[in-house]
DNA sequence: GCCAAGCACTAAGATATCTAAGCAAATTCG
DNA sequence: CGAATTTGCTTAGATATCTTAGTGCTTGGC
């Protein structure tokens, strides 16, 4: 019987997710680690990277690292906001807006790869017990 | 609605496990990298890389890195197997031996607040889906 | 026995992530 | 108003992880 963890196995899950995306988003020069702030952006432009850091849920050092290299291949522009001049405002660039057609299929095709097999019952509750788990560690992981 | 991706939910549940367990084990001089290789080798001493590798889930570069930290703290030790001089058989120090008693209860501490509220049922069923999410990536992921 | 193929590990270099500490702009408050 | 605090971002340095490309040992076919 292997009795693994629960951190062990959302851990391992994790690395196969970022392999997955990796192996697809890599002729686009785009890694995992900028997916998600293009996802938030694609959502939502001209956050500021305190909000960009919040909604993908990386410090904030991180989110200056992935900016950097989504800056690098020409994804995004950064805007000092002049009403605040402490806040720096991300926008997409016309590249990146018109990528946004070929990189979500990849995304909605690795999550189909992953869940095949699961009803739709089942999904819900995967988000339902990870949710749970989420806001459990939040609260006490400090 | 947030509608967020099962790719998402995991990933951000692993990185606030892998909070938790770096605050709780850093007074004990141990990263959440060496933890699962320490893990492993609890269960079963002597293992080559390879198979730690295996065992762990990482590529073998990341066993190299981790096994470097993990000997540099005096917790391994690497034997070069007389019989097939290309292996290497990891065995634990006295000290990382000693140590077990003391840092498996912050894994059950760690794992029992994340799954805290969860019935036993829920439980199996996380494992159960993680599993089936793992195995379709394993298969299609390459 | 020789050599080509395969196997176990390592090196190099990139990305991803964290904590701790610092800087500069904005706000608060005496 | 001016000093102290807070806020938003950055830097520095460590760990974690990957891919690609070696190095050296073993084995299997001839």
């Amino acid at each position: 019987m292997p009795c693994r963890s629960a951190g062990y196995l959302v851990r391992d899950t994790h690395l196969l997710f970022a392999k997955a995306l990796r192996n697809r988003l890599q002729e686009h020069q785009i890694t995992p680690g900028q997916w998600y702030f293009l996802r938030a952006l694609w959502e939502e432009e001209g956050l500021s990277q305190r909000e960009l850091s919040r909604r993908v849920g990386t410090t904030e050092p991180t989110t200056v690292s992935a900016l950097r290299l989504l800056a690098r291949n020409a994804m995004i522009e950064r805007v000092r906001n002049p009403k605040d001049r402490r806040t720096i405002n991300i926008f997409l660039t016309d590249k990146a807006r018109a990528m946004k057609g070929d990189l979500m299929p990849i995304a909605l095709d690795v999550n189909d790869i992953a869940t095949a097999g699961l009803s739709e019952l089942e999904f819900e509750q995967l988000r339902a017990l990870l949710g749970k788990i989420r806001s459990n560690l939040v609260n006490t992981g400090l």
